[in-house]
RNA sequence: GGCGCCAUGGUGCAAUGGUUAGCACAUCGCCCUUUCAAGGCGGUAAUACGGGUUCGACUCCCGUUGGCGCUACCA
């Protein structure tokens, strides 16, 4: 047995989008794995790809993953930074004959769809294209350089036997040299390839686990060739699979919000989101779905990674929000709260001290009614702010009694006359006054929450006034009268 | 087209070759109830299809179908 090292793995996005589900859940995947083994997590941006690449987009990324709450622990690099270190690969490669310069036009070579498209006859023979400048003479090349000729470097590909390597997940691989094309290393303007430059890397960052998306499955052998080329030991691969949307195509733009950031601006808080994405591909082997971070780091393991690719479900997702913002310690949720209605301009300071104990309470009633984080600024906004108004729908509801503005005004004053502002009393003095009237106690009680919150949605009635205080109750309830009149 | 991967309710996951195929989301109903939630209880709903192997197959093998991926001087 070899030494155990400790794990080093990578996430390795490329600035060509935002960071999007996919990518959260691998990144989430590699944290877990280093965080469970007491390995290491290095971040490397991948902007090889200078026609794609915005570097603008490089921030939204590394704010992505802070917000999910996946610290790295190195980088990030970044690849342009490296591209000496990619030449000098290939010009070694190139040195032992493992690579060749090809001097063909790009898009002579561009694809094996545009090649098979000719006669029948000719498909078959054209399907794994090899580049005929790999039979050049030294004669010939040389002349081609004296040309001028601009070349890229393709890497020799061995024309018969068998490439293996271990994955993870999908088991032992191995496939057919002969499907393997010359591919190429480095462009013909020097910078390197996606299978270059990932595998130098991968190599110099000592990169023991490559948990990636199965997108790259197909390309993997071409890597696991390269290591061998370099003389260095091949990684363990862990291909998870591929999250799709609805329509069970690959996740994109127009399956609506895809972007880690657009969840954080939905009110999602960023552990539910954790534990959503933990269980889109991998699962404990159990039935247990309410896990925390620790709980996730604690049981998480490659040999749990499922091998089917998994459908986005924004259902599940809100339904995992919830129960954290109802089983969430409640100083663990405060602070998201507070956030949410700084936001929408409702916060005030002494929420954070003489009244916290009334913000916590307030927050704790709210809570079994909330989906999502603006929920506390939008239907919820009376019991912030004296500022709201009153729900058509509540008003249409509940406010038909033509008795109503008569009723109100004397519970207003009933309210008024007690000595006492608690539970029971509040609700020995409605009661009283209903059956004083003649009327059923759920007239008042609707009638009166939407007169001092606005909405037909909130806590209990009495939880609620106490919550409002006796001044507020009255003072709204009075406020209300001439609203309630039916037309 | 070629090569490869995958296949359990609508969705996400369970089930040492032997269970009435389980859990959760969604959905429907009931309970609770002062609105809306939450919670509790229950219902509808799945092993893609066809062949094998086996006393016995969701599970192993083959084929078909379907989905996905790769097949770029993208990553």
């Amino acid at each position: 047995m070899a030494p155990a090292s400790k794990p080093r793995v990578r996430f390795a996005p490329s600035p060509t989008g935002y960071l999007h589900v996919g990518g959260a859940r691998t990144a989430l995947f590699n944290w877990l794995f280093a965080r469970h083994e007491g390995g290491t997590m290095i971040l490397r941006i991948e902007d090889t790809d200078v026609e794609r690449n915005k570097p603008e987009l490089v921030d939204g990324i590394l704010a992505g993953l802070r917000w999910l709450g996946l610290p790295w622990d190195e980088g990030p690099y970044f690849q342009s930074q490296r591209l000496e270190m990619y030449r000098a690969a290939a010009e070694s490669l190139l040195a032992k004959g493992a690579a060749f310069p090809c001097y063909c036009k790009a898009v002579q070579y561009a694809g094996a769809d545009a090649i098979v498209e000719g006669e029948e006859g000719a498909e078959k023979a054209a399907r794994i294209p090899s580049c005929p400048c790999r039979d050049l003479t030294p004669a010939e090349r040389a002349e081609k350089d004296r040309q001028g000729l601009t070349r890229a470097i393709r890497f020799a590909s061995p024309r018969s036997g068998v490439t293996r390597f271990e994955d993870a997940v999908f088991g032992p691989r191995e496939v057919q040299n002969s499907e393997i094309e010359d591919f190429v290393l480095l462009r013909s303007s020097g910078l390197p390839t996606y299978q270059l430059s990932v595998v130098v890397d991968d190599i110099d960052m000592r990169i023991t686990h490559i948990i990636r998306g199965a997108d790259h499955l197909s390309n993997t052998p071409k890597q696991a060739l390269l290591y061998e080329a370099l003389d260095a030991p091949p990684p363990i691969f862990a291909h998870v699979p591929l999250i799709l949307g609805p329509d069970r195509t690959r996740l994109s733009k127009r399956h609506g919000a895809t972007s880690v950031s657009s969840y954080a601006d939905e009110g999602f808080l960023p552990e539910a989101f954790r534990n959503f994405l933990a269980l889109l591909g991998w699962s404990t082997g159990s039935d247990e779905e309410f896990l925390r971070t620790m709980d996730l780091i604690d049981r998480f393991s490659l040999s749990g990674v499922s091998r089917t690719n998994g459908i986005f479900d924004r259902d599940k997702l809100e339904w995992f929000n919830s129960q954290y913002l109802q089983k969430l310690p409640i100083d663990e949720l405060l602070p998201y709260v507070k956030a949410e209605l700084q936001r929408a301009g409702l916060w005030r300071e002494e929420w954070d001290g003489a009244e916290r104990e009334w913000f916590a309470h307030t927050v704790d009633i709210l809570r079994p009614r909330t989906r999502l984080l603006p929920d506390f600024a939008t239907w919820s906004r009376a019991f912030f702010s004296d500022d709201f108004d009153y729900d058509p729908e509540a008003r249409k509801k509940f406010w038909k009694d033509p008795k109503l503005p008569d009723l109100l005004g004397k519970l207003a004053d009933a309210l008024d006359a007690l000595s006492d502002w608690n539970h029971d009393a509040c609700d020995h003095a409605l009661r009283a006054l209903a059956e004083a009237e003649g009327v059923k106690a759920g007239l008042l009680i609707n009638a009166t929450r939407v007169a001092i919150v606005g909405r037909a949605v909130a806590p209990p009635l009495f939880e609620t006034m106490l919550v409002l205080g006796k001044l507020r109750v009255i003072a709204r309830l009075r406020r209300a009268l001439p609203f309630v009149s039916p037309e």
